[in-house]
Formats: C-alpha cells, structure tokens, sequence
RNA sequence: GUGGGCGUAGCCGAGUGGUCAAGGCGCCAGAUUGUGGCUCUGGAGAUCGAGGGUUCGAACCCCUCCGUCCACCCCA
C-alpha cells in the first residue's frame, strides 16, 4: 500500500475547516497591516538558497531538497521563504515601488529533517517581509503583527524573546570575542560545540548541553559589542516595543540558524514547550539583498508555522469551525425518477443552492441515511407521485413538518430558507 | 545523521507460542411493501507493516528493512 512520503501529510477534509480557519487569520492580519500577498514557485534555482540562507547552516547543508531537472538545472524545493521573496524583490524590480515593500505569503516549506512533533518534512508557514526600509519602526510593526496573530488566535502565555546580533561592521569583532572566549573553555564543551567553534561561533550560545549552557551565561553578549548605529537602532527598537505594552525580554542568546540575519533578531515561544519551542520567529537581514545580487537593501521578515500554531490551540482546547454542509439532499425513489432526480439537483445547484445526491442503487432508507450523515437541511424526495403531481416532497431534517412543493418552486422554497 | 517507544480491518483496540485473531466506532443491509437521526439484528472488511529465521506450531521469540511517535540536532 502506497503511503504519502515520510513527515508529509495529507489534509483531510475533515482536517480542512480549521485549516482555512487559520489561514483566514493570517491573511486577515496581514491586510490589516497593510501587507500585500505574494506567491512564489515552490521551487527554486538551488543558488537563491545557496547564496541567500548560507553554505554553512543546517538548512541548506542537509536539508535540502535538491534535483536535477531534465535540463540539468539545479532546482530546491523552497526550505523557506525569505530567499525566495527577495529574489522576487529585485527580479520584478520591487526597488522602484514605494518602499518598503510589505509581502506575505503562506504556503508549503521543504526540509529534510527527522519528523517529531510539529515537525514535518512539508510544513506551512505565514510569512512576512518588509524590503526597503531600515527604520526600526519596520521592526516593531513585523513583532507586533506576529504578536496579535498569536493573541487574537487564542495562543495562551506565549514570551517574546528579542536580541540583536549587530551587523557586518560590528559583528566580526564580537564574533572574534566569542571564539576567543570559548576557546578558553574549550575542555569543557561538548563534542558538537567544539566543532562549532571555528565554523559558527554564535549557535554555541544556544547548545542545549547544560555544560555549554553554564559556560554560555558568562559569555560576552552581542549587544555590549554592538557598533553606534546598531546600538542606537536596538534603544529605538527597544523604546517601540516598550511602549507598544506587548511584554518582551532581551534574550542574550538568541541568535537564530540562518546566515542572512543582522541587527533584531526575535521569537516567540509557546511557554508549555514541547520539543518544538519556537512558534514563530524572524529578524532584520540588511545584507540579504546585495548577497543575491541587488544593491544593498535593508529588510526584516516573520515567519510561523501554522502547523505548530494548531498544535498550540489544540492543546488550548481550541475548536474548529463547523464544517461546511449541503442544503438539499436529492432522494429518488425507485428508477423511473432517477432522470428527473438528477436534473433537479443540478437546477438547484444552477441556483446557488449546495446540493448533494441524487446516488442510484439504493432504497430509499438508505438515500435518507446519505442525506441525514450529509448534515444537509433538506431532504427534497422525488418519487412517481410527486413526479405525477409535478411536485417534490421538502423534509426538514433536524425537525419540522414536511411539506409539497412544487417543483418549479422548490429552489425558491430553499433560497428563502437559507 | 544519533538514540528510544510503537506497528493487529478506514479508525480505536483486546490478544505475549497451540481451536476458523475479541470488542467498539464507522460502513452496507434488514426490523411487513416509498422516508433519516434512537434501538435491535445481520453482513462486508485483517495475507496480524514487509521479508527472512527459530519451532511440530508464531500476531506473539530472533534478525533485517520500512513506517510511525518521542527526544537529540536544527528550526517553523
């Protein structure tokens, strides 16, 4: 038996009501915001991520679905927006819009990592960009959007975690400051850590070895290495977000696995954490742009994945929307109707009416009991009586009278009702 | 990539070496002839994840693979 590939899944319909639910919300926000939506190829030319995430993260080193096509192009399967959105950004020529540019998106991401709990190999996320604008008022709109989505979702007690991690004018020193300073511990690392070192200083700060944790709380931390202007847009930033009311709290080591981000970076975290902590998070990537070709263009995104945001609602005891239900369910009774049964379904749906049924080959109990498990309002039965009559019956199926209704009028008899 | 738990019908789930593998949900049908929901009755549906091995005999023991869940790693 043929399954769907492994930590993919399929939604069911079902699963589909709080599924569009969701993506409501997000797209609800984002227009509030002033965000437009964007769509972009699931896949790409695998260089944007190349370039775009960094050769050196997990991401891109062993998560990529990476293939050749027919003609021997390098395509990946989007592992994340962000890359791809810029990539659009200087392909259609965004520079010339009014900046910045507000995007989201909302769609499939690729990676592949072991499936656990609200992690997949094809997940969703909600994502948010805005290209153009250096200004920390950017960075306080992108935290407070991702905020009120989680707020107004229901997410209970989630924590706002925000860092800045310089740029390239002050990041190299304080990078250097942190190799030296762990080189000093170096007996006492773990054996991932010692690795990291020399390759990606920074994501030693967020080794889960309680070890590397203890040598970690002494550790220098960026923001005391940050240059004046870096320095200066973290005390804006910071003045912003107090004043917006949302609690938030600098966390020292935050800093986040892709390459591209400079200055803010920031998360949101579920506090009843599972494995997963992270429901959401992004930064500022000023040096994005000019790394994929473009001049230099400053820019700052968010990204949630609705697949943990249902895993958090579900353990809040959230409820999904109703399903969607026909109106009218067609019943033919006995074979000489069926023709008649199916043009008058088809009449009822020309008229806007849901409608499901007439289904051939079964008794009339068993049509009810179709029409009773559709959760329709309506069972419209048609039988050689009524036909005779030029009418069909209308049965109220969650109580009520049934009654004869003429045929030509049964659509109006249904509209009226809905 | 590493470690651990688990894999019995569409779903849940008993059964841990020896009759034709329980039960529940769901599905289909019937309970006097053309009417659902409750109840009752009946039926269909399982090569017990796959392959190999041990044994007179395996769903139950062993090995390999696959899948799944959880954790590490990483991240959403």
């Amino acid at each position: 038996m043929y399954r769907a590939p492994r930590g993919m899944q399929d939604i069911l319909p079902d699963d589909q009501p709080e599924w569009h639910y969701l993506l409501d919300r997000c797209a609800d926000i984002a227009k509030r915001y002033g965000y437009r939506r964007i769509d972009t190829p699931i896949v790409e030319s695998t260089d944007v991520f190349l370039r775009g995430v960094g050769e050196t993260t997990d991401v891109v080193e062993k998560e990529m679905y990476t293939f050749l096509d027919k003609g021997e192009n390098s395509l990946t399967l989007r592992p994340e927006f962000t890359a791809a959105i810029c990539r659009a950004y200087l392909e259609h020529g965004m520079a010339s819009w009014p900046q910045p540019v507000r995007l989201y998106s909302i769609g499939p991401l690729f990676r592949y990592d072991r499936p656990q709990a609200g992690r997949y190999r094809q997940f969703h996320q909600f994502n948010v960009e805005a290209i153009g604008e250096a200004d920390p008022t950017v960075d306080a709109e992108v935290i407070d959007m991702a905020g009120l989505l989680y707020e107004e979702l229901g997410i209970p007690r989630t924590s706002l975690l925000v860092n800045s991690i310089g740029d390239e004018a002050c990041r190299p020193s304080y990078v250097a400051a942190l190799r030296d300073y762990f080189a000093r511990h170096l007996g006492d690392l773990c054996a991932d850590c010692r690795g990291r070192l020399e390759r990606n200083p920074l994501r030693l700060l967020d080794c889960k070895n309680s070890v590397c944790q203890r040598i970690g709380d002494d550790a220098p931390r960026s923001v005391d290495w940050l240059c004046d202007a870096c320095a200066s847009h973290f005390a804006t930033l910071s003045r912003y977000l107090d004043r917006l009311g949302r609690p938030w709290q600098v966390d020292h080591r935050l800093v986040r696995g892709l390459d591209y981000y400079t200055r803010t970076v920031f998360e949101y975290q579920p506090h009843d954490v599972g494995g997963q902590s992270t429901i959401g998070g992004g930064g500022r990537y000023d040096g994005l742009i000019a790394q994929l070709g473009g001049r230099p263009t400053p820019g700052i995104g968010f990204a949630t994945g609705l697949e943990r945001i249902l895993l958090n609602l579900k353990k809040a005891g959230f409820e999904a929307p109703p399903p969607a239900r026909p109106v009218a369910y067609v019943v033919a009774i006995g074979e000489e109707t069926a023709a008649d049964a199916v043009a008058l379904a088809a009449t009822l749906r020309r008229r806007g009416i849901p409608t499901a049924g007439p289904v051939g080959g079964r008794g009339v109990k068993g049509q009810m009991r179709q029409a009773n498990a559709s959760g329709a309002r309506y069972a419209v039965i048609l039988g050689p009586d009524e036909l005779a009559a030029g009418e069909a019956q209308l049965k109220p199926l969650q109580g009520g009278e049934p009654r004869m209704v003429p045929l030509w009028r049964i659509a109006d008899a249904l509209t009226a009702d809905t």
